[in-house]
DNA sequence: TGACTTTAGTTCGCCTACGAACTATATTTA
DNA sequence: TAAATATAGTTCGTAGGCGAACTAAAGTCA
């Protein structure tokens, strides 16, 4: 339950050490506006050539829509995004990254640079894949 | 950043599900009022044999002050611990488990042990704790 | 075409979580 | 002793996160 000594209180405060590492990188960076949950959102934005609609945004990050919707909202009040709905099927809204939202692409890699080799930090490649295929065996032992 | 791919995504989404196996055990147990959050504070005022004051609990588990005095409140108001100021130093709250809080004492114990039963399924001992050194290299890594 | 159902998003209420500001009481120090 | 400072908790504003209820627009089907 949560429990501090165990294993899965292991797993939450590295989860924990590295959003902070992300937010004071964010911070060293004068990046405002921006938190460790919207990486998801980023990454796929950034993956995409256009206007994608909410729904798959909800669909691709592990959140329920009304999480979304007000990350959204967010994202576009600080000027990362912009929302336009589709004429096609006006229940449809379609968001992009603005060029604001863009130019925080590499500062994104380069972050996620940084927290893996901070991670990885000492550890020997062979131990690295062996390390991720536990993780794998026992994130699906939990789901 | 999140990177929903990377070793990092990896730790979150075991988190996530951890705590949902948790949600899911105390609602099969019809425990109301509890969540993953609380662990740690419960887990604190199961070894404490009398009153103990909030700050006890804010050195405790990683959370700030504020944060505390919002879930001692709403652990009170599902009535699971009492709070009583101390007359020695009246600024200092105290803090303990009632009846109803102890009776889920066991509860608290049997989903731990079934979290960490699912955790090492299949995972032979000596390698559990090559994982565990792992992990704590990897938060000192990160903090 | 009109009723029913599905779908996309938003809104609302509640909680965890944080930081900053605030209150009230102790403690220190001049 | 009076003033300054430290300490314990609360309050407030903001945000992520969830679930339930809601709105509006499509799509389905009789």
């Amino acid at each position: 339950m949560n429990n501090t000594n165990g294993i899965i209180g292991q797993f939450s405060r590295i989860t924990e050490a590295a959003n902070l590492i992300i937010k004071n990188e964010l911070s060293a960076r004068k990046i405002e506006g921006i938190v460790p949950a919207h990486g998801p959102i980023l990454v796929f934005l950034f993956e995409q050539s256009g206007p994608i609609p909410i729904k798959t945004i909800v669909q691709k990050i592990r959140r329920v829509k009304s999480t979304v919707t007000a990350m959204i909202n967010n994202l576009e009040r600080n000027g990362y995004i912009s929302k336009q709905p589709c004429q096609r099927d006006t229940r449809i809204i379609n968001v992009e990254l603005t060029a604001k939202g863009n130019n925080i692409r590499k500062d994104f890699f380069e972050i996620s640079e940084i927290l893996i080799n901070k991670t990885y930090n000492n550890i020997p490649e062979n131990q690295q894949q062996d390390l991720m295929k536990q993780l794998s065996v026992i994130e699906s032992n939990l789901t």
